[in-house]
RNA sequence: GCCGAAGUGGCGGAACUGGUAGACGCGCUGGAUUCAAAAUCCAGUUUCCUCGGAAGUGCGGGUUCGAUUCCCGCCUUCGGUACCA
């Protein structure tokens, strides 16, 4: 009987939705098990092959788990809210509301095609009010809470009222981003709105003004990782910075634990050096500058104390509140047209600028330990958002200083000997202290620590830890998100809802269009914004990161309408032990989800202060891109297109690359990808406008309708990100209809290691589809009749099975899933040559298969007549005892080269296998009738021989 | 520039903690079956020559009885990031 999957695989799909095969239950006297999968955001262009990747790992591994003897959660749902659920939705002119339901839809049928092991039952979506009434209530809570750094953890925020009102801000170590001093006495004299404003200074979600990347196309924020060479990467619009204020997420209160935190958990090296670099914790010192003539001081942040004898200078950045104080009459001018500039320019101007800029504002600073007068600059390498916004700069010993002064002809004191350390570069933190009084003789790191002492001492500064972490910016001028759980009073104090009062619903709207000029759509919805009580609702709705920082705590108690998850469940369930997903959430989602985890830690609603044991990054499936060469000199009405080799030789010509949709190219992925004269008239009925071009190949050109028959116009092929704008993207269906689901799966596996991006490529699948229809065949006969031995295995053939037991047992605990598949081809191979029918060994491989080829593996097991699914089967146990051989095959090296084998007893001692080796004919073959003596033997047991002559 | 990862046959890739380099699969070659083809099955397949060897895991050194694996110095590719004080 033929293998057809495409009979059996349905079947047992709608046979384990019937049964509840995957349903798991919190109450459960078997260990936890916890696998998750990173859910996908439901874009419109559906599921392509690189998505399941990740997916079928981590459900081998949740399947396997299962037949371990664990209770597994293994949930899936949508990441549904967000900029890209909008942006398609104006594409589209449908509600996103509307599309976004839509596309679940297609993406659960496609996962569902997968045949993975979801709890469906769990399925959960970020814009489902039951879902984001938690996600308010978070964030309700993040405001009613500051960090208290003594007690390393976040407390309600009455705490702090108390401690104000008792002795003022000055014994309390907190995160806050309050300037200056108070005491109780004046804390009381605040008025009401001062002393939420203070108390905003302290909050974990709080307001402030700050810059944000304003696309005035898209009328709204964007997030950093959403601007791409000054342009937002969806539409690819301008982006300019504007002050607005917003919400903000303190994340830097958390900073120290999210770094050191790192420690504990079992994810890769390079993940985390990512994050350790993200969050980048320097230390040095907070020092402040006086100004000449004038009151105000400049607070600077510097990793080099030491060289403050070498300060020469100070420099800005543009954007400095100071700069419009200090800048003198006579210097207005430049500077305002400095800063004019600097604005003009767009981002990916200023970042493509590797020239120095900069301009002198006419005062001066005082160089606290020289007591000399310095000029102020500004220019646009100092950032405002990063330290204080302003740097004292050291010419002699920071490159960009150096630069900046030898341009602008500033003074170069050098207060670094460096010549003990002769392959250390300007920067490198080494050298001794000279023309630097105190510090005169000193090795660098001994000066860091006399500097700031000494700094302590005058009152001008203090040891000092930076993060180049900053607060997290939660504020989106958008309609597809979750409404913030504000109102403002008639002050403008922000007040929180109580959660009985949420979720607060996002209203229904056709307007939903992005408003010019930082106005939020849901502000045109006055009946909704004004409150009969005269309070205004916010109407700025939260980023996307919001919903996606704490769903896989909601998937253990997905239908609690009492908490955001309740006790029992996460009790019961803890944390994530396994997260599989792409690199590119690396920063963003992973360190918004630990802090937000950390919190709900700190509030004693979550047992484990990391959300995340073990993360597994998934490669990217890439694309190959398509391409021909469009002559740009080529005039309007008759464009030419010339073949990638005609490109090559024309190296002078004026070419754009011109993408191609895949679907037209023949060899499609190959160096010999080529459009034939049928995918020539393909690409000029889908891009009308080159309907009268001409098309250049080596053999033959083609235009309206005339060539060769066998022209073929070569494409120049690129990989690149799997992406519907690029023309490539591959959709699973065709593939699984042709080989069936459980070869996809195994396929995907065989490609390579899981965490290797590599191209998609369907060269191998007859593989992998050739293995599955022998393991198959294995249960029937000649005449392809159902036919199984119940006879006792024979050692071989136990062998066999157990030399798979244990490379498949070992290669999924180290996530190698495509040495997996490559023993099972080995078993079966093997198996096949001996011909072997045994139910003591089939029915073994058979479960051991199952978490790779679910459908088939079930329907064998149906046919063997088992009870239950193979899914619920005991995993096969290991038993060494089948590997073992009476003799061992040694490999015989010469001088560390094979020149022959011994097969020696495997209990044989190492003076055993060395003196037989002595009178193996090969070794003297090598060494006396070479003319060379035996110099030593080395053995290995068990592994090999090595004689070294000479 | 910095950080991270990786360079192995025609191709995807194996090789556990330094121990037979190229598992497994694709492709290719030859054969069987067939009127023929597809499918299937069997055998071969790193390169080079004088058929006994020689060379060989990006390049150049080193440690070792023995190196794809460890160390030093380069080159290339991919990913991330950027005037980060």
């Amino acid at each position: 009987m033929d293998y057809t999957p495409g009979n059996i695989e349905q079947k047992w799909r709608d046979h384990w939705k019937a049964e509840g095969t995957y349903k798991v239950s919190n109450d459960s006297d078997k260990p936890k098990y916890y696998v998750l999968d990173m859910f996908p955001y439901p874009s419109g262009a559906g599921l392509h092959v690189g998505h399941p990747l990740g997916y079928i790992a981590s459900d081998i591994y949740a399947r396997y788990k299962r037949l371990n003897g664990f209770n597994v959660l293994h949930p899936m749902g949508f990441d549904a809210f967000g900029l890209p659920a909008e942006e398609y939705a104006l594409q589209t002119g449908i509600h996103p509301a509307t599309s976004t339901k839509d596309n679940m839809e297609r993406y659960r049928e496609q996962l569902s095609a997968l045949g993975f092991s979801f709890d469906w039952d769990r399925d959960l979506y970020t814009c489902d009010p039951k879902y984001y009434k938690w996600t308010q209530w978070i964030f309700a809570e993040l405001f009613g809470h500051y960090y208290d750094q003594t007690a390393k953890k976040a407390l309600p925020i009455s705490e702090l009222e108390k401690i104000f009102a008792a002795s003022g801000n000055k014994q309390v170590k907190a995160a806050n981003s309050y300037k200056g001093k108070f005491t109780a006495e004046e804390w009381k004299a605040m008025d009401k709105v001062t002393q939420a404003d203070t108390l905003m200074a302290y909050r974990l979600a709080y307001r402030k003004v700050g810059y944000v990347n304003w696309c005035e196309e898209l009328g709204t924020v964007l997030a950093n990782d959403q601007v791409k060479d000054g342009i937002s990467e969806r539409g690819g619009y301008p982006v300019v910075q504007k002050a607005m204020k917003q919400w903000y997420l303190r994340i830097t209160a958390y900073a120290d634990r999210l770094l050191y935190d790192l420690d504990e958990i079992d994810w890769s090296d390079s993940l985390k050096t990512i994050q350790r670099n993200w969050i980048g914790r320097s230390e040095g010192a907070s020092l402040f500058f006086d100004v000449k003539d004038s009151d105000e001081k400049i607070e600077v942040f510097t990793t080099r104390p030491d060289t403050t004898f070498g300060v020469t200078y100070m420099v800005l950045a543009p954007e400095h509140d100071l700069v419009a104080k200090l800048t003198t009459e006579g210097q207005k001018q430049k500077v305002a047209d400095y800063i004019a500039k600097v604005n003009a320019k767009s981002e990916v101007e200023r970042m493509a600028e590797k020239e120095v800029t900069g301009e002198f504002i006419g005062a001066y600073a005082i160089n606290p330990f020289t007591n000399t007068a310095v000029p102020i600059w500004i220019g646009e390498y100092v950032l405002k958002d990063y330290g204080t916004g302003a740097i004292m700069a050291v010419p002699s010993d920071d490159e960009r200083d150096n630069r900046f002064a030898t341009k602008f002809g500033l003074e170069i004191i050098d207060v670094v000997d460096k010549s003990k350390y002769p392959s250390a570069t300007l920067n490198d933190k080494v050298g001794i202290i000279k023309n630097s009084g105190f510090m005169n003789g000193m090795e660098v790191p001994d000066a860091i620590t006399a500097a700031c002492k000494k700094a302590e001492e005058m009152g001008i500064g203090e040891m000092h830890i930076n993060y180049k972490l900053r607060d997290a910016n939660f504020g989106r001028q958008r309609y597809w998100g979750e409404p913030f759980p504000v109102m403002y009073d008639a002050d403008g104090l922000a007040h929180v809802m109580k959660v009985d009062d949420l979720p607060l619903v996002l209203p229904d709207t056709e307007d939903f269009k992005p408003a010019k000029g930082g106005r939020s759509p849901l502000a045109r919805m006055e009946d909704w914004t004004n409150l009969p009580n005269g309070m205004t609702r916010e109407t700025d709705v939260m980023p996307a990161v919001a919903g996606s920082s704490w769903y896989f705590l909601r998937y253990m108690d997905p239908h609690n309408d009492e908490a955001f998850v309740g006790q029992d469940a996460v009790n019961y369930w803890q944390d994530v032990d396994l997260y599989v997903g792409g690199s590119e959430h690396a920063v963003a989602h992973l360190m918004y989800a630990r802090f937000w985890h950390k919190f709900l830690h700190d509030k004693g609603l979550v047992p484990t202060n990391e959300p995340f044991k073990k993360l597994v990054n998934q490669g990217m499936i890439q694309g190959v891109i398509e391409f021909i060469f469009l002559d740009k000199n080529s005039p309007q009405d008759a464009r030419r297109f010339v073949s990638a080799d005609i490109a090559e030789k024309e190296a002078d010509g004026d070419f754009a690359k011109i993408p191609v949709h895949v679907d037209f190219v023949s060899n499609y992925g190959s160096p010999k990808s080529y459009l034939s004269k049928e995918g020539i008239e393909k690409f000029i009925d889908w891009r009308k406008e080159y309907k009268n071009a001409t098309f250049e190949t080596s053999n033959g050109t083609y235009q309206n309708g005339e060539s060769a028959a066998d022209i073929n116009m070569l494409t120049l092929s690129e990989v690149g990100k799997m992406s519907k704008s690029k023309f490539n993207v591959i959709n699973p269906d065709a593939v699984i209809n042709r080989y069936g689901t459980d070869c996809f799966r195994m396929y995907e596996m065989f490609l390579g290691p899981i965490e290797q991006a590599k191209p998609w490529d369907t060269k191998g699948i007859d593989g992998v589809s050739k293995f599955l229809k022998r393991y198959w065949g294995l249960f029937f006969d000649k005449n392809e009749k159902w036919s199984l031995s119940e006879e006792a295995p024979t050692k071989d053939e136990l062998k066999i099975l157990h030399t798979a037991i244990k490379k498949v047992t070992h290669d999924i605990e180290r996530f190698s899933f495509n040495t997996c598949v490559s023993a099972f081809m080995v078993c079966s191979n093997d198996l096949r040559k001996w011909r072997c029918n045994k139910r003591a060994i089939l029915k073994e491989m058979t479960i051991l298969l199952a978490p790779f080829a679910p459908h088939v593996t079930e329907e064998i097991w149906n046919r063997l007549g088992e009870s239950g699914s193979v899914h619920h089967a005991a995993y096969p146990v290991f038993d060494e005892a089948h590997l073992k051989e009476d003799s061992i095959e040694y490999p015989i090296s010469i001088n560390g080269k094979k020149r022959g084998v011994a097969e020696f007893s495997s209990d044989a001692s190492k003076a055993d296998i060395e003196a037989a080796a002595r009178e193996l004919a090969v070794v003297k073959k090598w060494s006396v009738e070479d003319g060379k003596q035996i110099r030593k033997i080395i053995v290995v047991p068990g592994r090999m021989v090595n004689v070294v002559v000479g």
